[in-house]
DNA sequence: ATAATTATGCTCAAATTGAGTATAAATAGG
DNA sequence: CCTATTTATACTCAATTTGAGCATAATTAT
């Protein structure tokens, strides 16, 4: 499908616009995000996959939101709990494509979170991938990334001898110095390892020369696909702390751990385990199911959300203290 | 396959984009935005204010931020300081003007803020509106605004008898029973406005039978400007707390005072003088310029933002506390 | 029965917040 | 010049929130 073919079109200066979602799920205790795998009848090594995207028919749809999880739900088969419209990209050279030049194509990207999960499925485990794949150095929940040391931060080091103007925005978006390292500059990372040369993309876009050799770990997506999942995962990782979006990627009911597990796979930072009880406790978001969950050790009681607005906190969402480095048994 | 089956008109069209911007400055105290006088030569009143808004070009500049920039540069004068994308307006319905049906147009809308004051220009006056002559209901610096106990509250409970479904949003938004004003819902409270027929662009674009004689004070944008204004003054206010976005509306020199007015201005409360600066210290945001600005009473200090990234909080906004209702002295 | 495991309850000091009182440094008006 | 007024700035203090940990409970695995 798409729009990219034949475009002999008639029309001199309209522009293309097409719909990418970041469709993120919660399994096994990890973020994951919906992926399409590049062609297969190629003969070269595939090409990386892609995110689910398809053209805007506006006359089709009352709003945009509408059209999302209808195309969604119809193309991809998931049903979508929250749907947010992340930023529309414009930008030259990071969407190449075999468009006609005049025909640019603007793309619209979304932040999806579904609670479906198909256990078991064989399928599954290629059109699910989990998010940290993708960003390797944004997963703190084992300590610090070992990419990070070696070879990230030596290799933005000697980028910096050549880009001395860049060292105010590196040091805050990595943490550098007395810096702490803030999760949700997830953009803003990617944005400067695209810059150094450190993402295949760049070479991909022709920003630079050579192809990278430089070992950075980190899976790549077609076309701005990994930029739009960086803006998503740090969409998601600042909204969680101030609105209730969590609930809509757990199941209908669920343990407290589970819901941690969840916290800390978005943040993909390890939460203190009582205070994150506190803390949910008192926003009076959950209601008890009565039931527990039996498994290894002590049973865990399941709870529900409280659909009715009448938490305390109303919207807020739930702030976090986290307990950075190595989770403590 | 739902909508691309009878697509070919869709696909053969190309969209027309345009972008809207949301151009805001503090004068006297008062959060402004540019707006540009409805067509004087009608012979009927001339209709209402809009944005400043232009095309798209999309093979004029790398990225549409740059665009932004230079559009508002050459067409407004105002050099703008930051820039941020706020959403892609695409709703049918909310955007009726004299294109052809099937040349859709999709509207990407900007926030964008600026510390250009022009004072004593006399032409100043119409360019520049209050923020809250559009939305009086969002100001409480001078206590609960009149026009929400009359006649916005009830003018809502009687459209809600027929809109019970609406209950919870309206609750939540307005802050009704124990819940708390939420001073960021600006779009949600927009929206509830408009849908109970409350705003007078509801009319316009034939959402409602019957002009509006509610009484329901605010002035009108053309087209879904106000919706856009409404998302720009929520998301500034979002953003301020956790970003120092707020410098961007000061000029290089000013007086604690004049930042906590400012911030006044945004949030439309007012604040703890005391706390604010507390807040405001503690964050390490200023440097002492050692000057003083005489006024009335005791001179106050000059400070300046400190660009370089030294900040304690780096890149944190100010957390604020606020102090509900009328000010102290 | 006992160890291991997981859930849950509770404590306590440090830090932050909310709401003041107190004092300082200027101007305005007699 | 003196005094009231005005604005800025400093400091206090109790209440609340946060960060970190210890203690206990209810299971399963051996």
């Amino acid at each position: 499908m798409g729009h990219t073919s034949d475009s002999s079109s008639d029309i001199a200066n309209g522009l293309l616009i097409d719909i990418s979602t970041a469709i993120m799920r919660v399994s096994d205790n990890e973020l994951q995000c919906r992926v399409i795998d590049g062609d297969k009848g190629a003969r070269d090594a595939s090409p990386p996959p892609r995110l689910p995207f398809g053209p805007f028919m506006p006359n089709q749809h009352r709003t945009m939101e509408i059209s999302v999880r209808q195309w969604v739900r119809e193309q991809v088969g998931v049903d979508l709990g929250h749907v947010e419209q992340l930023y529309t990209f414009a930008d030259q050279g990071r969407h190449i494509r075999d468009t006609a030049k005049d025909q640019h194509v603007v793309s619209v990207g979304y932040l999806t979170l579904t609670n479906q999960v198909d256990i078991g499925d064989a399928r599954d485990k290629s059109m699910w991938r989990n998010i940290y794949d993708f960003f390797p150095w944004e997963d703190w929940r084992h300590g610090t990334p070992v990419c990070l040391a070696q070879p990230i931060i030596p290799a933005l080091e000697t980028w910096l001898a050549d880009n001395p103007d860049a060292a105010e925005r590196v040091r805050v978006a990595f943490g550098m110095d007395e810096l702490q390292w803030d999760e949700e500059f997830v953009l803003e990372r990617y944005e400067i390892l695209y810059e150094a040369g450190l993402i295949d993309e760049a070479f991909a876009d022709r920003r630079i020369a050579d192809p990278p050799h430089h070992g950075v770990p980190g899976a790549s997506l077609q076309l701005d696909h990994r930029r739009i999942l960086a803006t998503a995962l740090g969409r998601l990782r600042g909204k969680f702390k101030y609105r209730p979006v969590i609930f809509d990627l757990m199941r209908a009911q669920f343990t407290l751990t589970g819901l941690q597990k969840t916290a800390e796979a978005i943040l993909g930072v390890c939460l203190h385990k009582q205070n994150f009880r506190r803390m949910v406790e008192k926003s009076n978001f959950l209601v008890s199911t009565g039931k527990t969950e039996k498994a290894r050790g002590r049973p865990a009681e399941l709870f529900r959300f409280r659909h009715d607005q009448r938490a305390d906190r109303p919207l807020s969402g739930l702030r976090v203290s986290s307990s950075r480095g190595r989770a403590r048994r």
